[in-house]
RNA sequence: GCUCCCGUAGUUCAAUGGAUAGAAUACAGGUUUGCGGAACCUGCGAUUUAGGUUCGACUCCUAACGGGAGCACCA
C-alpha cells in the first residue's frame, strides 16, 4: 500500500525547503482531523513554525500550501481554521487503496511494525476451584484480543496462563468439600460453594481454621497419604477441565500452563539465594523492604516457610526466561494487582536486570455489576457461563421474535460478541460498569451491530451478478468519495496503534464508525441497481466486509455469515 | 493516614495538546411498498470546582470536592 504519510510528509519538507526553512520529516506532524469533512489529513507545522518565523500562522500556512509540489495522491490542500493545512486524497489514492483491501482480503491490516519480535503474553490465570467468574471474562478478552492484534502486527506471540493451584483458598474450599461430605465426585458449582463455605468457616471457627491451615501444610508438602491431597487432586482437575472448557468457548487457547506449585519452589529459593541481598528476615518471615523505593513492604516467604504470591511471580519470571526467548514478557491482569506487580519488578531488578527490564505488566479495570439479573452463585459474583447462557438465550429469543432462523452456533457468536464488545469498547484501565439491560445490547455501539452489518454485506454480495475482474477497482467518474473510503485506508493504521499500545479499544471505535458509515451510505441508494457503478459500489462493499471479519477477529469476535 | 488511578449529555462510553467535544442508549418525531428495519434520518442534551502553563487544554501542573485500588505473612 502507498505510504500516504510519507508523500505528504516529502511534499510539505519541500514546500519548506524552498522557503528557506528546513525541517526533519519526523517533525512534520500529521494526524487525521477529527471531521472527516475536513480532509483526510491535517498538518499544524505552520503554527509550530510561526512564531520563531515572525510570520502569523495562516500566513505562513498560506506560503506552504502555494509552494506544494504536486502528487496524484493528493487532490486538495487548503488552510483552515488558525493555521492547519488540510490535505484531501485524490480518487486515484482511494481507487489504489480499495483495491489492495480487495486484494489482501484476510490480511488486510496485517503490519511489520513487530516483525521478529517475540512476545509472551500471560493472561486468563485462574484460581482454581474458584469458578471462571466475570473478572475473568473481562481478562480474557483483553488477554486474548491483544494476542491476536500483537500477532497481526508480525509478532511471534507464545500465550501463557499461570494457574493458582496452591494456596489457603484452594485448602478452604478443600475443607469445604470434606465438610460437606461430597468427597467421592463433585462438579464445579459444588466447588465454588465449597469455598464461600470454608473461607466463612475460617473466619468464625476457630477449630475450623485449624484443620483449614493443616490442610494447606498437607497440600503445599504434596503428602499423597493424606484424604485431602487426595480431594485436592481431583479438584485440580475438574477445574482445569472446567478453565478449558471456558476459555475454549471464548476462543483462546495457551500454549503452555505454568502452576504455582512449580513457581513456588522456584521462587522460595531464588529469595533465600538472595536473603540478605535483596530480602531481609522480618517477624520469621522473609520481607522485601519495598518502601524504601516509594513502594510497600511485603512478604516472599511467610513464617510458615511458604511462598506468597510475590515469591511464585518471581519464579514465573525465572521459568519463563530459562524456557523461553523472548524480546517482551506481557502479564495481564486486575487493576487491584497493580502495586503487586511493581514490587515484584522492582524486587526483580536486584536479582536480574533482564527480568524488570523485559517485563510489561499491564492491568485492565475493574467490573462492576449494576443490576443482579444474573444468577450468582459462589459469594455473590456472577460466572462467565451464567453471563454467556443468559446472552445466547437473549439472541434466540431476539431472533424468533423476528421470525427469523437461528442456529444455537450463530446464538452464540452473537452472545459471546455483545459481551466481549461491551468490554472491549472501553479503553484498558478504566473500570466496566456492566448493565444486562443496557450494556448488552444488540443495537447501535455494540457486537451484533458490527456482526449484522458485515452480514448484510455479504448477503448483497451473495446477490450480485458475477463479477467482471474482481480485484481491478475502477471508480467511476461522477462519483463522490464516501465516508467509507475515507476510513477503510486507516485500518492498518489503527491495528499497528492498537499493538503498540496495548489498546484494543482502538480498533473497536473504529469498526463501529466504519459500519455507521456503510449503513448510512447503504440507505441512501440501492447497490444491485444494474448501472456502470454497481461494480465500484460492490467492491466498496467487499472491502467493507474485509475490514469488519478482520477487526472483529483481532477482538476476539467471530463473524457469522448470517444472523 | 500514606501512595496510585479515575471524575465528560439522564445513563454507558469516545476524543496524539488542536478546529464547532463524537457516538450509543433513553426520550420526541420520521424512513417514497428498495439488495437484511439487529438498519437509516431529524431533534434534545455534557468536560466536578478554582487557579496556572501556551498560539491553543477534556487532555499538562497545583489545590479543593467526589469515587476506586493498594498499603506484612490471600491471590
Amino acid at each position: 500500500m502507498v505510504n500516504i504519510q510519507d508523500v505528504i510528509q516529502k511534499i510539505v519538507k519541500e514546500a519548506l525547503s524552498g522557503a528557506g526553512v528546513e525541517v526533519g520529516e519526523a517533525e512534520i506532524v500529521l494526524e487525521h482531523p477529527a471531521d472527516l469533512a475536513h480532509g483526510d489529513y491535517s498538518c499544524n507545522i505552520a503554527m509550530r513554525l510561526a512564531k520563531e518565523l515572525g510570520k502569523s500562522p495562516r500566513e505562513l500556512a498560506e506560503n506552504i500550501v502555494s509552494a506544494l509540489p504536486k502528487s496524484e495522491y493528493i487532490s486538495k490542500a487548503e488552510v483552515a481554521g488558525p493555521g492547519f493545512i488540510n490535505f484531501y486524497l485524490s480518487k486515484e489514492f482511494f481507487e489504489r487503496s480499495l483495491s489492495e483491501v480487495i486484494k489482501e482480503k484476510e490480511s488486510f491490516g496485517k503490519g511489520g511494525q513487530l516483525k521478529d519480535k517475540k512476545i509472551l503474553l500471560e493472561h486468563s490465570s485462574p484460581n482454581l476451584f474458584k469458578p471462571f467468574h466475570i473478572g475473568h471474562l473481562l481478562n480474557n478478552t483483553y488477554g486474548e484480543a491483544l494476542t491476536r492484534i500483537i500477532g497481526f502486527a508480525g509478532a511471534d506471540v507464545v500465550k501463557i496462563s499461570f494457574p493458582s493451584d496452591v494456596s489457603p483458598g484452594i485448602a478452604k474450599a478443600v475443607w469445604g468439600i470434606i465438610e460437606t461430605g461430597v468427597i467421592d465426585d463433585f462438579t464445579i458449582e459444588q466447588i465454588g460453594d465449597a469455598y464461600v463455605h470454608g473461607s466463612n468457616a475460617y473466619k468464625e471457627d476457630a477449630n475450623a481454621k485449624e484443620r483449614i491451615d493443616e490442610i494447606n501444610k498437607n497440600i503445599y508438602k504434596k503428602d499423597e497419604s493424606t484424604l485431602e491431597y487426595k480431594i485436592y487432586k481431583r479438584g485440580r482437575q475438574i477445574s482445569l477441565e472446567y478453565f478449558e472448557q471456558i476459555t475454549e468457548r471464548l476462543g483462546s487457547e495457551f500454549n503452555e500452563l505454568i502452576f504455582e506449585t512449580d513457581a513456588e519452589i522456584i521462587g522460595k529459593r531464588i529469595v533465600i539465594e538472595n536473603t540478605p541481598k535483596v530480602f531481609e528476615e522480618s517477624d520469621g518471615a522473609i520481607i522485601f523492604r519495598g518502601s524504601e523505593y516509594g513502594l510497600f513492604d511485603n512478604v516472599y516467604i511467610n513464617s510458615a516457610g511458604f511462598g506468597t504470591y510475590l515469591a511464585k511471580d518471581t519464579g514465573l519470571l525465572s521459568i519463563k526466561f530459562s524456557k523461553y526467548d523472548f524480546d517482551k514478557s506481557v502479564t495481564i491482569t486486575d487493576i487491584e494487582q497493580k502495586q503487586h506487580f511493581e514490587l515484584v519488578k522492582k524486587s526483580a531488578e536486584f536479582i536480574n536486570k533482564d527480568w524488570a527490564e523485559k517485563s510489561d505488566y499491564l492491568q485492565h479495570g475493574r467490573l462492576s455489576l449494576t443490576t443482579g439479573k444474573i444468577s450468582s452463585r459462589s459469594g455473590g459474583v456472577p460466572l462467565a457461563t451464567d453471563i454467556l447462557n443468559a446472552v445466547n438465550e437473549r439472541a434466540m429469543v431476539r431472533a424468533t421474535e423476528a421470525k427469523s432462523e437461528m442456529t444455537n452456533e450463530t446464538a452464540e457468536m452473537i452472545a459471546v460478541g455483545a459481551v466481549k464488545y461491551t468490554i472491549i469498547k472501553v479503553s484498558m484501565g478504566k473500570n466496566i460498569i456492566f448493565d444486562m439491560e443496557k450494556s448488552l445490547s444488540f443495537e447501535g455501539d455494540s457486537g451484533p451491530y458490527l456482526q449484522y452489518t458485515y452480514a448484510r454485506c455479504k448477503s448483497v454480495l451473495a446477490k450480485a451478478p458475477p463479477k467482471r475482474g474482481e480485484t481491478n477497482v475502477q471508480i467511476p467518474k461522477d462519483w463522490e468519495v464516501t465516508n467509507i473510503e475515507k476510513l477503510l485506508y486507516r485500518f492498518p493504521e489503527v491495528v499497528e496503534r492498537a499493538a503498540l499500545e496495548y489498546e484494543p479499544h482502538y480498533i473497536a471505535n473504529y469498526l463501529n464508525d466504519l459500519a455507521s458509515a456503510y449503513n448510512s451510505w447503504y440507505g441512501q441508494g440501492k447497490i444491485l441497481d444494474g448501472s456502470d457503478n454497481e461494480h465500484y459500489k460492490l467492491a466498496l462493499t467487499e472491502a467493507t466486509s474485509h475490514a469488519i471479519k478482520n477487526g472483529l477477529y483481532l477482538l476476539g469476535i467471530e463473524t457469522p455469515e448470517r444472523m
